[in-house]
DNA sequence: TAGACATATCGTAATATGACGATATAATGA
DNA sequence: TCATTATATCGTCATATTACGATATGTCTA
């Protein structure tokens, strides 16, 4: 088990393993394919949760838990504009996070 | 919902949302901090179940099913030598998916 | 203010997942 | 052959996730 090349501390490891652990509660949430697609479609624009509850044909109020999942772990902010409220991405990374999904599975 | 650029089909939703279930079960896979550790050692080297095992600091019999799960889904191959079996990577997008995942939570 | 519309929240039931202990299988060596 | 080591599989229980219907909240307009 000891042929890595650099040396890597106990801090290192410790810090690694938090990383992963969150890395892993962010997949999970992506890891839905109504919410892959309502990241697909945010990363083009802001929709309304009526917007998106009809694309990804689900009804409204799923529509709006999965939105308010993907707004607690920091994906997405809302605004709201009279009765309907706008979503928006607000994490830079899901872009290449769904490229690489993209360049794996819609080719 | 009507201000994409490109004309999009039937077909060509059809094929997104199939894919984007496809990668929701392999994203649902990944998204295990022990399994994403996992991964991370594959990525540099091969590795036995006990390495592995002892490695995650998790039973034997517990990085065996994580290494079932994720070989089952085309991620690993096994080869027995001897006692021992060991498991390399087989899905080359792990790479590009784990540095995504690396360049958001291990910086 | 009443009713309609848009969104959010809650309780719940079905299903999936994860970890564990026990047991099974495979390979090695005494 | 028997004991040991390495890995795999199974049954089970606890917990998490998901979707759904019902209801609540917020906003607009007649």
């Amino acid at each position: 088990m000891s042929n890595s090349k650099t040396k890597t501390t106990k801090i290192d490891l410790e810090r690694n393993m938090e990383g992963l652990a969150a890395a892993a509660e962010c997949l999970r949430i992506l890891a839905h394919p109504v919410r892959l697609r309502i990241v697909q479609l945010l990363l083009h624009d802001r929709y309304t949760v009526g917007e998106i509850a009809k694309d990804c044909d689900v009804p409204d109020n799923v529509a709006s838990e999965h939105l308010r999942l993907m707004q607690r772990c920091g994906f997405f902010t809302s605004k709201r504009e009279g009765r309907r409220v706008y979503y928006q991405v607000a994490e830079p990374h899901l872009e290449n996070i769904l490229d690489c999904v993209e360049s794996r599975f819609l080719s």
